[in-house]
Parts: C-alpha cells; sequence; structure tokens
DNA sequence: GCTCAACCTTCCAGTTTATGGAAAGATAGC
DNA sequence: GCTATCTTTCCATAAACTGGAAGGTTGAGC
C-alpha cells in the first residue's frame, strides 16, 4: 500500500503521514525495491487512531502514550482514563476563558455604536 | 526608560517587547549613546494596548490594525466593531467545537471504569 | 579607580504541528 | 517510448514567541 491510499484510508494528508514516521510517530514503515514507502492495515489503523485522537484535541506527545496504551494489551484502563481526564480538565480551562472572553467582547460590541463617529468604547477599554 | 522598566509597566517580557519592534508592531525606539533602547510613556501605552488586545486573542496582524484604529483619530467606531465582531464570531466557534468535544470525551471519561482491567470505552472509542 | 552584579545588545536556535514547493527518480497506461 | 501521476528528499515557512550564548554598559560599594 502506497502512502497515498494509506494516507486516504486514514483520512490524513500524504505530508502528515510522512512526517508522522519522520518524527517517530509510528514506526517507519517497510520500503519497496525503489524506496517506496510501503503500508501495511494494522500501520494505517494507528494512523486513524491517531488522526482521531487529535481531532479530540490530544497533543502529539499525548498521542504517543495513547498509542503505546493503544498497543499494551495489559494497560489499565485507568492510566488511559487518566490521560482523558487530563484533557478534559485542559478543555473545561479553555471554555471558561472563553467565556470571559466572551462576555467582555459582547457587552463591548453591544454598546458599540458602530457608525462613522471616532468615539468607541472598544478601543477606550483596551486603551 | 529602559527596556525592562517599559516591559514591566506594560506588563509584557523584555523578549516579547524586543520582538514586537523587531516585527514592526511597535516602532523602533530610540537609542541611548551606548545602544540601549529608550522608551517613551506613549510607546509604554501602546505596548499595554497590545497586551490586552493579545490578552482577547486577537492576532498580530489584528493588533497591527486595532493599532492604526487607535492611533488614527478620524477612525470609525464601525471599523472597530468590525474588527471586533470577528473575532466575537471566532470566539463562538470555538466554543461550540470545544463543548462537541467536552460532551463526547465526558462521556467516554464517565463510563471508562478507571481500574486495573485493560478494559477501556476510550480506546475502544479511538481504535 | 576597581570590581561585580545586573543590566543591555545581537544573533542563532528551538518550540509545535504541520504545509508548500523544488528537483529528481519510479510507475502505469496508452 | 511518452506522459501523467505517483514517489522521494530537502529546505523554507507559518505564529508568536522563548532560551541561551557571547559580549558591551551601568551603577553601587569599597
Amino acid at each position: 500500500m502506497n502512502i497515498s491510499a494509506a494516507a486516504m484510508e486514514a483520512g490524513l494528508p500524504v505530508k502528515t503521514v510522512r512526517y508522522y514516521s519522520e518524527i517517530g510517530l509510528v514506526e517507519a514503515p517497510s520500503r519497496t525495491a525503489s524506496g517506496y514507502r510501503s503500508y501495511d492495515p494494522a500501520s494505517v489503523r494507528k494512523l486513524v487512531f491517531i488522526r482521531r485522537a487529535r481531532e479530540f484535541g490530544f497533543s502529539i506527545d499525548d498521542c504517543r502514550e495513547l498509542l503505546g496504551l493503544y498497543q499494551d494489551q495489559n494497560r489499565s484502563s485507568a492510566d488511559v482514563k487518566a490521560l482523558a481526564s487530563n484533557r478534559l480538565e485542559q478543555i473545561r480551562a479553555k471554555q471558561r476563558e472563553l467565556q470571559s472572553l466572551h462576555d467582555t467582547l459582547s457587552d463591548l460590541v453591544e454598546c458599540c455604536n458602530g457608525d462613522e463617529r471616532p468615539d468607541c468604547p472598544i478601543i477606550d477599554f483596551l486603551r
């Protein structure tokens, strides 16, 4: 399986697939006689796994850990839960932060006339 | 006013202040005879303005624009409002995205036993 | 006047997670 | 055999800084 077929199945750009093996996130695939990377179904499954984890905002380093757990038959679900809970707390923190930004900015936008005059509460607030 | 005093007043790291003039976000400060950067109160006010805008998640390019408006006596508040509304919509989009991540991940975390056994709905979901 | 710490300078490299492109070799279809 | 479409490697770029090295400046204390 050439890289473009593997990338397609995994739902990732070719460049990204190459990049993931470059940084050692997935093991280097075998090569054909002419040097083309050759992917097997197990590697493709790992790529899919990584794509999904990335979509959940897990960092590349988180993915390394998750992949280790994914491949470890003897992992405890507690280890996985710990990583996920961590990520969940990050998400909640970001949500709180965004909420506060949202509230302030939306108040400012609402009370700005948005007309031709220079008067602007948004600028005044930042000033 | 040396760079560290200016940085302190603006609430920014020295490195960042230097960086902002390097990329032309603020005009290059004058120099003392020995080459030290010398900041005046007006520059410090601009740095504060930038810090606040950055805290609101405006990009450096947004800041360039906002700074232009900040310095323009004849700006229309509509121009400022447009930038801010834009940013507000970005914030809302990010909020929706995070909410959906949060819900899925929190369901998964809740139904994971988090014990010594390998069984794990989180891994199963990503798989 | 000397010393020493705490400044300041520039320059280079690294962070994170890719993405874009150039130059050159491989393969498949006609 | 030609041509289009792969593939390879290598280098550059993105955003917004941050860290560190090597070396010059300043001011306080003695």
